[in-house]
DNA sequence: CGTTTCGTTGAGTAGAATCAAGCCAAGTGG
DNA sequence: CCACTTGGCTTGATTCTACTCAACGAAACG
């Protein structure tokens, strides 16, 4: 989907990953969010879209469009209450980044992120993962950061010396030290 | 509403105007979102808040529990449907500010700033007005936007020595390029 | 009249962007 | 098999933006 297209239709993720993002004037790419499988997207109530929606890797989804939703929740109620609640999740999530982009140094940011990462790749919904392979791309992590790629690995680095992380090739992470990380991401 | 409080109620705004903010470690705001009249607060589904809800002037609301929803809900189907909706609009209005939050540079994003201000400020959907009042202050805006109450200052009179706004006041402010003003939004 | 709050301005500095190489792994073609 | 390319990542040197610290002006208030 590219923003400025009739906004026909919406899906939800079924596996894979997708970003939607944002692109300015020069091609500087803004990544708004990252959708995981049983996430939404789409806008529902606007006539063209405003962003773009972009797979991340090969993904499946289940497309609808939104005549078929109307229909649909005539139908079924209860699918209105259960889209709502996926949609404050988004919210919930978008906000959660929002407070990460406003960080104040770039430590504090891509501790941050990989903090989130952390908690994603676990199964368990209240433990972090310790080490995990990160789902973005350096160019990508820049873009949910606001920051360059080449800021986002010399923090990597930094975090590396410093001994709070482990790398494993370009994508592997191995957390050493939660604790001090959560620590960096608020201060 | 706290971060942490249990979370007993959400709420829709009547009059008013309130902000939903994090606070670090270091007592840094970051304000997340400004809710207008008709917006919706409160996290539905999470059994304790994330996020602080504060007011920014005086304001009334319209409170209910998480218990009167679902009984609510089971009555009048409709309202889930109309909660999705305001909800996606939250969402939309969120990333709008990642958005802006994500420009390169503090021109651009105090210039993306006025801009959304001057839709909201009009009465029309699809025009902007060309004067209004900042509803927020040099503190709140260096806030929203992840800059410092200096730099807001330093690029608001740059703005306004190039010639594409005027000042009235601290917070009266008189849009003489709007054109300009985008172009500096998306440069 | 002092005090407080809010906004503006200036000087100096820390830190991220920019520019520029260079490394490594994977792919391509002779 | 080897030279070559390509894309993703890292590192270094330099520049410049926005933060920090500090002073000052204006309006509101007791």
């Amino acid at each position: 989907m590219a923003a400025g297209d009739d906004n026909i239709a919406c899906a939800t993720l079924v596996t894979g990953a997708l970003k939607i993002s944002s692109i300015d004037a020069e091609g500087q790419e803004q990544i708004l969010s990252v959708i995981h499988p049983a996430g939404f997207v789409g806008e529902m109530f606007a006539p063209i879209a405003h962003h773009n929606v972009i797979a991340l890797t090969d993904s499946r989804l289940c497309l609808f469009t939104r005549s078929d939703y109307e229909s649909a929740v005539a139908r079924f109620p209860a699918l209105a209450a259960a889209l709502l609640r996926r949609s404050s999740e988004e919210l919930l999530e978008a906000r959660t980044l929002l407070d990460l982009k406003g960080r104040r140094s770039a430590k504090a940011k891509v501790a941050g992120l990989l903090s989130a990462f952390a908690k994603s790749a676990s199964t368990s919904s209240c433990h972090s993962a310790d080490s995990f392979m990160l789902p973005l791309s350096r160019s990508d992590m820049a873009s949910v950061l606001g920051l360059t790629i080449e800021t986002v690995s010399r923090q990597l680095t930094g975090l590396e010396k410093s001994g709070l992380i482990r790398r494993e090739g370009a994508r592997g992470i191995i957390i050493r030290n939660a604790p001090g990380l959560d620590d960096l991401t608020n201060g």
